[in-house]
Order: structure tokens, then C-alpha cells, then sequence
DNA sequence: CGCCGAGTTGAACTGAATCAAGAAACGTGG
DNA sequence: CCACGTTTCTTGATTCAGTTCAACTCGGCG
């Protein structure tokens, strides 16, 4: 997988000019982690955000049941944050870990603050950041609401085909809401169906 | 229900000085909308959105089957916003409709900008606000991912105990994601663990 | 008064979970 | 590079939470 420069991905995204860019990266901490390795866990405080470079991580929360279930997958240029922690500076309520080898950049939420005060164009990229978060936790809502469990994998395939290939079933189906058996279900009446022409 | 002063709201919450509030606030536009009138619908385009306050509103979307799905509940002190048209300026994805009489303010998405440019305080706080409701969002979304029926409603009961009074059992169905005949059950179930003791 | 939507209850049904067991894929160390 | 143990994936049998359909009651409102 390739490498997103978190540089290159503000000033060609963020259209922020170069002096500014390199200022915000400077400041932050890069850090390598192994597949496997936690970027955090639940309970702890940490008061940044990651930006992925490289690699994959999920967060997910375990239930009182001890099963785990994935909010979220991060592949490279995308935000993780576990906003209870990074923003509120309370205990962490779920776990981020890298799934593949990941490099990450540690990003203060109090710099981000910072930064869009002192600069109209970063406030606006930041602003349609979180609008676009919003807008994806939306959907997601309404699909847990509305669709199947063989509607949602459909829906899955097609918004993160890439992210389908690199993860284990079993946790595209704890993101999906399912048990690995069903999407396996799923799956195969898929693979049915489409053989059915 | 006790009306909410978007200006006393913004002073009291926001920290902002008198001045900036009223110039804020004046640059808005006042609406008042029956129960059942709708403040946005599916399809339109609408560059607003909407603080509450008086009255309360639901957002939901109608899926291919003809169901209704809500996604939020709107009482007096909170934002709604289809953020598909307010800040994508796309056709909007849901609607937006009062279930009581209500009275809004129309907020610009365009003035949010402008306003968190010239005044810091205001950036904090349109900040915050933004990461507070991706908090709420993403604790939805696990509860449907983890929670049997019950366990959502006696979360919905703890954490909307004022909604729960004002609205039809019908729609906290649709907002727990099950049927109202379901909902039913569910409550007769806890009356008599209730009585069991 | 009559009607319509909301709520309840029952019976049958179903999508998905659970439990169990075997097969394939994977990574890790020797 | 192979052998090993550990996940992951699949498949079957059974169970169960929640849906669907249908009938009936109730309260409010035109």
C-alpha cells in the first residue's frame, strides 16, 4: 500500500501554502506501529488524534459480553480519534490498534485549535472535515436502522472495496453488525444468486 | 416547554460578548412551523440549519420500503441539519419535520464561517459542538452494533427521559431500530420484572 | 358521534445468532 | 522450507429475538 505524506495531503487537499503546512507537520510526532499494536485503549487519556500514513487500524469497543465491535476502519489518509479522550480529556472509551504495520502522525487537538484560529483556510478544511464525519456517521446510522445484513455487505463492497480486501471477514463483520457465520451466509447466497444468470 | 433564547444560549454557552451575539443572531431568520409542517424534505436544497427554540422536530429518511427511520430527535436548545444541503449544498437525503408547534432560527452555514473566522471564542465553540455531536453519533452507532432491543431502550429512557414524554411510542421504535409492536414487548417485559421484586 | 392513529396482544414466521465441528489459510520458530 | 499451532472460514443443526400479520381496545379530535 502506498504512503500518504501527511504534508502532501494538506496542501493538495487543504489548499493551505507550503510555510503554513510544514509549520503544522513539524510540530507533530510521527510514530511506527507493528500490526497488532495498540495506538490506544480504552481508559487511557491521550489528547491527539491520529492521521494514518500508512497502513490500517480499526477502533472498536468490547461489550459487556467481551465481544468486540469496529466503529471504525482508518486506512491511510484518513483521522482516528476517539474524541472522549483526544478532545474531552476524559478516559478513552474504545481501543484503536493497527491491523497492519502502520505509520501514524500524533496531531495535538489543541494545535488543530491553533491553527484554524490563526488561519481562515485551515479553519475551513478542518470545518469540512468534521461536517464530513458527520455526514458518513450519519449514513451509517441509517443503514443499522434500515438494511439487511446482506444490503449492508453489498453497501460495504462498494463504499470501501479497497478496505474489503486487506481486513479478515471476521471483522468486516463486526463492523457490519453481524456474526462471521452470517456474512459467511451472506456471502455464499450472494455468490449464488450472481452464478443464477 | 420553555422556549430557549438562541441569544441567551450563545452568552451563556459560547462565552461571547453581547455585541457579537446580537450581531449574530439579528442576521438570522425567525420561522414557526406547525406540528406535522415539514422544515426541510428530501430532495431539496436548503443552505440552513435549523436551532430549535421552541418545540421539537425529528430528522428521518424513508427507505425503499416505504419505512420511516428517524434519525434525531430535535428539542428546544439543539441544532438539526441535513448536512447533505446545509454544507454540501447537495439535494437533501432526509426530512426534517416538526411533531410539535415550533418555533427555529435559520442559521446560514456561510455565517457559521465567517463568524468562527472573525472571533475565536465562536471557533472554539462551533468546535466543540461538532465534535460533541460525532461523540453522540458514534455511541448510536455502537449501541445498534452491541444492545439487544431492551438494553436500547433503557438507554434511550436514561439518556432522553424528556423525549420519551413528548413523543408517540411509535417513532422511539423507529429510533431503536425496531417496530413499535416490538417496542410494546419490550416495555411489558420490564413492567413485570419491575413488579417481580 | 364516528373515525383514525396509537398501543396492545396473540400466533406464526424468519433472519440472524448460537453451538459445534471440520477444512483451509497463516505466521512463526526451528 | 517445512511443521506446528492458531486463527479464519465454512457448513449444518438448532434456537431465539424480533418481525409480520391480524384483531381488538382505547383516547383524542374533527
Amino acid at each position: 500500500m502506498n504512503r500518504f505524506s501527511f504534508t502532501e495531503y494538506l496542501t493538495s487537499n487543504a489548499g493551505l501554502d507550503a510555510s503554513l503546512v510544514s509549520s503544522l507537520v513539524s510540530s507533530c510526532q510521527t510514530k511506527q506501529y507493528k500490526s497488532g499494536d495498540y495506538l490506544l485503549r480504552e481508559g487511557e487519556r491521550s489528547l491527539h488524534s491520529f492521521f494514518i500514513e500508512k497502513g490500517l487500524a480499526k477502533m472498536y469497543g468490547i461489550d459487556s459480553r467481551g465481544k468486540e465491535h469496529i466503529l471504525q476502519f482508518a486506512p491511510e489518509g484518513w483521522f482516528v480519534a476517539d474524541r472522549e479522550s483526544a478532545y474531552f480529556q476524559k478516559p478513552a472509551t474504545c481501543f484503536i490498534q493497527a491491523i497492519e504495520d502502520t505509520s501514524v502522525l500524533l496531531i495535538d487537538e489543541a494545535h488543530i485549535l491553533e491553527m484554524a484560529r490563526a488561519n481562515p483556510g485551515f479553519l475551513e478544511f478542518n470545518n469540512k472535515l468534521l461536517h464530513n464525519h458527520i455526514r458518513h456517521l450519519n449514513n451509517r446510522i441509517y443503514q443499522l436502522l434500515s438494511a439487511t445484513a446482506e444490503e449492508r455487505y453489498l453497501s460495504f463492497i462498494k463504499t470501501y472495496p479497497d478496505i474489503l480486501l486487506r481486513v479478515p471477514q471476521i471483522m468486516v463483520a463486526s463492523y457490519l453488525g453481524i456474526t462471521p457465520e452470517s456474512l459467511s451466509r451472506v456471502r455464499k447466497d450472494l455468490a449464488g444468486k450472481h452464478a443464477a444468470r
